[in-house]
DNA sequence: TCAATAGTGTCTCTTAGACAATATTGA
DNA sequence: TCAATATTGTCTAAGAGACACTATTGA
């Protein structure tokens, strides 16, 4: 029935979606029910429906859809994998995404009865992944920890409100070392991106936390 | 004769290929003999064979090898583009890279009898290009040059041989700015990328300027 | 009072930009 | 000598890391 992929490739969009659960970068694997590589965990994804995708990112979120049960806020390119080699089936294609799910979502993860699916340490996934997913996965954690690096502040992996130590855990589990509280302050106080939520605080037995939450119009 | 793209995307291969000439970012363009934006100048691409291509920098090279006379030093994947209306012929993806051709190699350009090929100002390309190529062309150039400006050294555009000017000029060129002669070198004295030539200078009416050339193993 | 966490201050070191000074050639 | 370009030096300001300090709560 299937068209023979040595005439055409197999297109299809994948996507790490990282969370954030006890301070440390989590992904989402799915176990494969099906040849070639079954049983096998891999990165989400799905095959390209032309009539059913306007776009590559439709792909993205229709692999996702019933997987998660939210709309996923952030979505990014990583890149694109083709050759005869990557699949046993023949000629394939794979354009990898990133996607990030706020740490308050994290059990709008749908467990499904067909088809197992579990979090997973983005830096040690454990056993090797389905096709090039270890790559893949590689890569995405890659882009982001990068554009972490540059300062950019992954307020999508955090709830709407929150406080600046809880940013800082969020950026430290993603670059996966500490970072200087005050120095981390420091530019947190000229950055555009952040407001602080009028008299709201977050109170305990200790010193109250001030809550803040991302600027309108605020881009990842 | 060929297959709907409503039923299969066509799959090509994009390439925004750089050089440099009279201290000034170049791209290489192709004029579309044939409809849809027949006329139009195009970012060189092909469309991918499965049975010839193993992967989609073999793809890429191809599109190049009737274009360009000589094997291209460097080659880079900068994104995706895939979508139902990019193409007026339906639905169709374009993975875009980009390649570097050494300024001394620039006459190595094909000037093909069937098809119209010219260097453009790769940030005022001119006339609006076809299909989502203006934006292609764009997102090749940001790509390349957030590299530079993090520090990586172009040598693909220099010849093997070249002054420290020459390459400062070649990064002002890419870069679209001027830069500090005094705070270049600093970083240069401490770079890895580069070598002294021994008792290699280029001579002229003026203090004579060493030669330098990549480390062995150097990677853009 | 203490434990615990929030939030700030200060020092030093590195680095980049600005710009000046010196060096070396051919004509 | 001069023009032209190569190469180096110096000053300053901004920013980051290290680390210590102060602040504010509940128990």
């Amino acid at each position: 029935m299937s068209t023979s992929p040595t005439l055409f490739p197999l297109i299809s969009a994948d996507v790490a979606l990282f969370s954030v659960e006890q301070d440390s970068l989590q992904v989402l694997l799915v176990r494969r029910a099906q040849e070639p590589e079954a049983q096998r965990w891999a990165l989400p994804g799905a095959v390209l429906k032309p009539d059913r995708d306007t776009d590559l990112e439709a792909t993205v979120r229709r692999a996702l859809r019933d997987k998660v049960s939210v709309e996923i806020p952030h979505l990014e390119q990583v890149r694109t994998y083709g050759g005869q080699d990557r699949d046993p089936r023949g000629w394939s294609i794979a354009v990898l995404f990133y996607a990030l799910l706020p740490r308050d979502q994290v059990q709008a993860v749908v467990r499904s009865k067909v088809e197992a699916v579990k979090w997973a340490d983005a830096s040690k996934p454990g056993a090797r992944l389905a096709f090039d997913h270890g790559v893949q996965l590689a890569d995405a954690l890659g882009v982001l920890q990068a554009k972490v690096e540059r300062y950019a502040l992954p307020l999508h992996l955090l709830p709407e409100r929150f406080t600046l130590t809880e940013l800082q855990r969020t950026c430290e589990a993603v670059l996966g070392r500490p970072l200087d509280k005050s120095a981390f302050r420091r530019r947190l106080k000229v950055s555009e991106d952040l407001e602080v939520i009028p008299d709201e605080f977050v109170v305990g037995p200790q010193r109250p936390a001030q809550l803040y939450r991302a600027r309108v119009g605020f881009q990842f």
